[in-house]
Order: C-alpha cells, then structure tokens, then sequence
RNA sequence: GGCGCCAUCGUCUAACGGUUAGGACAGCGGCUUUUCAAGCCGUCAAUCGGAGUUCGAUUCUCCGUGGCGCUGCCA
C-alpha cells in the first residue's frame, strides 16, 4: 500500500428509465476528467433493475449522449441485469447473520407511521420490532437492515469535495434494502456492483449524500471495504430549482444540433470548477482537474453562456468540419468564414443558404431607406457595370469604383448590392458575398433584382 | 415536520485574515460602418442578516434566514 495506492477506479450508473440528461453528463465529465488525471479507469453501468422502467431506447440514448461527448468508457457497458444472481448470496448472509430481517408491516401501515411522526415532529423512520421476533425471519416481507434505534453513533465520512459529513445512525430506521433475495433495491444492488467493480471513489450527484450512510452500513455489514465518496453539486434551472424538462433536462443528444460536443463539455466542465481559462480541450480539462476543488454549489444552467461557447469553437471550424457539423455540404471552402464568424447554433446555419442557392425576397427590400425604385434600379445598373468590368482580382480597386458610383451616401448602392445578393435584412459585405459567388452568379442574381424593381 | 448540503455582481466565478472585492457571460454605451457578425474600448452590477474571535473578516466560529436535496417496496 505505501507508495503504492490503489488504481482509481470510478463509473458513471445512469438507469435507463429516462434519457441521458445534463446532470448525469456532468457527472459523466467529472469521473472521466478524474480517472484520466489519475491513470484510472472510468467505467459505464447500466443500472437496469427497474424492470418496468427501463428501456433498451433510453440505453442507447444514454450510450450515443456520452459516445457523442468523448466520454469513452473502458471495456464494455456493464448491465446490472447481466449479473442479477450476485445479490442473493450476500442478502442471505445479512438475513442468516440477523443483521437483515423481513418486514411484514403492510405500506398502509408504514405510511400512517410516517405520517403520525411528522405530526410529532420527529424524525420519521421506522423503527421495525418485527427484527426481534421469530417473523422476522419468515420470508414474504421486504428486507430491511437491522439498524440500532438506540445507537449513539454517527456516521462520518469524509467527502473528497466536502470534508466530513456525519449522520446520526439511530435517526436512519431499519430502511428497506431489498423486495426480496433475487430483487434487491438500490442502496443494496449499488454497493454489490461497486465492490465487485472494485470501484475506488463514488464521484456522483449531491442529492446522494443522504443515502451514503445507509451505504457505509451496508458495506460494513457485509464486511466489504468502503470507498471514498464526491458529492458533486446539482445543475439548476434559471430559477434554481431543478433542472426541469423545460428548461432542458431533455436529452443530451437533443444539443447535437445547436451545438460542438466540445462546446458542451466545455460548458458542463465549467459549471461546477474554475479551470485557467474560459475555453479548452477536454485534454487541457484534465491536465488543470483536481476533484478536491469541484464547486459545492450548485450552478444555473445559462444558455447564453453555452451559445457564447459555442460560438467560439465555431469560429475555429474548417470548412470541411463546418460541412459536417452543420449537415450541409452546400458549403463553399470560401463561404464557410462568412458563416461561422456569424454563427451561434449549428441548426442556423441554413440561414446562410444565399451562398450557394438563389434567394427569395420581395422588391421592396432592395430600396435604401425609402428611395425610389427607379434610383435603386439605376445604382444595380451602375453596379452591375462595374462588375463586369472588374477583373476579380483587386477588391480595392472595385470598392473604389462602387464608392464613386454611390458618391456621397454608399448605402444607397451597398444595400441594394447586397439585399440583391443575399435576399435578406442582414448578411455579410456584398463585396465578400460576391467573392463566394463568382461573377456569373452575381450578375445572374443582380438582373433578378433589376426585373423585380421593373 | 426531520435530517443533510449550500450561500460573492442577473448568471458562472476569483480573492495566504489586509485588494479601489478581480475576471467571464448577459445587458448598456462607443469605436468601425453599406446592414449584420466579429473585434476592440468603456460602463452598470455582488460579499444574505446578526453576534463573536481578531489591530483587521468575503475569508474563521455560532445563531438566524434563504435555496436546494433526501425523507419510496424509484434510482
């Protein structure tokens, strides 16, 4: 052991009872950045013990989500389901030892108990007799761990991001650990997986820090050693509560559209650690990552602050990158600048679409603030003049002979140029759209807009 | 109700116990200008409240308040 720890072993355990969502991909991040930092392993588990809930199209979006982001994950997915019969030995051994019992208290009864300590203002718990007595030894029940209500210990654990975190034992009940020996629930299946995967540090979301004590009993009962446990905080919604459907707990994949993975992992990686800089790698991510320094609160989701980020490594786009991320492999190699200097979702990029097909407008877009038509039909002429006798080498030249055709006010000749060119309210320089579309086209669309003012 | 976690600009955050409390996003204004975008410059904006420790508290302690999580035979 000295000098010689042991390997970092960590995993992501989403159940496939609903799609890979932000929070999970975060926490995806977190134990992916932490396992490679240490020359550790991150593994994917499917939890799949909720037979009713789970579905194999929730796992595959859970499975392209995190293949899509770069998460790599070592070896194959793990599925609970795959090894149901390593439950049963140790459930046994609980119930044979006593330190489990069944519990034959019917769910009316366990609620009006619930509901009769919240009233007394205690803590609510159930405090099961049903340990002590030959029934609890009789199967048919719901298995509980035998817990000590008048234990004075506390449970303490020391949270890599947090520091100590105790709990009382006694306030914990005899809590339910499985249906029965072949169905056990998740505060007991998970500890079964974590052992056997020899997993090293539970690095997952903050609303588990109040399972973790009943997990450290667990552990202890079964005389398994217990790991180190990351309460990573939660991503909230703009108003802070929960991160909702609405506000985009949909599925990752849903971003793929709108956005680069790095953009997203960028953003995800962001809000919950201060790394150097606004933008990197998911190398450059891990070489800064240290678990201890993850945030401890949570953080808003700010959509404007992913677009910004997005923005950023669309700009760094090849063409041929831009082609494939946006889906359009109209996209000119001279085109491709115009659009990602302009570009904050991916899904926008259709609105580029004047660089390689003919736009549709209405006439009186070509007017510059009100002018007649016959005045902007007379500087589409000028225009055209002086293109066709551009040589198509030196923009220089060509604006200074559009700038003496529009003399004092250029946007009298701009505007229509460019509204003739584009077909839209905004676009980039027509002399830059120009250089895209070549002289043919360009006068192709310039006699267009000519007719349409006729 | 019980238990737990958390608390700096609108948002994400920085600040060996000593700073004019810094940066980024968003907003606003400007430069440039033929529209947009980009870029650059500027600007608005915060230590939840109260005690305590200390020469000195955003920072440490306690109390309060607030937000969130858990409180399932879900995970």
């Amino acid at each position: 052991m000295a000098g010689n720890p042991a390997k970092v072993k960590v995993r992501v355990a989403p159940s496939p009872t609903g799609f890979l969502h932000i929070g999970t991909a975060q926490s995806a991040l977190y134990n992916w950045l932490f396992a490679k930092k240490m020359a550790g392993t991150f593994y994917l588990r499917i939890e799949d013990t909720d037979k009713e809930r789970s579905t194999k199209e929730f796992e595959q979006d859970i499975i392209d989500g995190l293949t899509w982001l770069g998460l790599d994950w070592e070896g194959d997915v793990i599925r609970t389901s795959d090894h149901l019969q390593n439950y049963r030995a140790p459930l046994e051994k609980l119930l044979r030892e006593g330190k489990a019992f069944y519990c034959h208290h019917s769910q009316e009864e366990l609620e009006a108990e619930r509901q009769r300590q919240e009233s007394e203002k205690v803590p609510p718990r159930h405090e099961c007799r049903h340990k002590e007595l030959p029934l609890g030894k009789e199967g048919g029940g719901i298995i509980r761990l035998a817990v000590d209500a008048a234990s004075d210990r506390k449970i303490v654990f020391n949270d890599v991001i947090r520091g100590p975190i105790e709990f009382k034992a006694a306030l914990l009940g005899d809590f339910s650990i499985a249906r029965s020996v072949s169905d056990p629930l998740y505060n007991f299946y998970v500890i079964i997986d974590d052992a056997e995967m020899e997993i090293s540090h539970i690095i997952r979301g903050e609303d588990h820090i109040s399972n973790t004590p009943k997990q450290i009993l667990i552990y202890e009962a079964l005389g398994l050693p217990v790991p180190l446990f990351a309460h990573l905080p939660l991503i909230l919604a703009p108003d802070r509560s929960k991160l909702s459907k609405r506000h985009g707990a949909m599925s990752v994949m849903e971003y793929k559209k709108d956005y680069l993975s790095g953009s997203l992992i960028n953003f995800l990686g962001g809000l919950g650690y201060t790394f150097s800089k606004d933008i990197l790698s998911r190398e450059e991510m891990t070489a800064e990552f240290d678990l201890a320094k993850v945030h401890k609160s949570g953080a808003v989701f700010d959509i404007k602050k992913l677009n910004w980020i997005n923005a950023q490594y669309v700009k760094r786009l090849s063409p041929a990158d831009l082609r494939q991320a946006a889906g359009l492999p109209d996209i000119s190699d001279a085109a491709a600048p115009l659009v990602t200097e302009r570009l904050e979702k991916l899904s926008d990029a259709r609105e580029f679409s004047y660089l390689w097909s003919e736009p549709e407008y209405e006439a009186d877009m070509l007017g510059w603030k009100n002018e007649d038509a016959h005045i902007t039909r007379t500087a589409l002429e000028r225009v055209k003049g002086v293109i066709e006798n551009w040589d198509f080498q030196d923009e220089k030249i060509l604006r200074g002979r559009l700038d003496s055709v529009a003399g004092g006010d250029r946007g009298g000749v701009y505007w229509p140029f460019r509204v003739a060119l584009s077909g839209k309210k905004f676009s980039p320089d027509p002399v830059q759209i120009m250089l895209v579309l070549g002289k043919d086209e360009v006068i192709k669309r310039i006699n267009i807009a000519i007719s349409k003012l006729s």
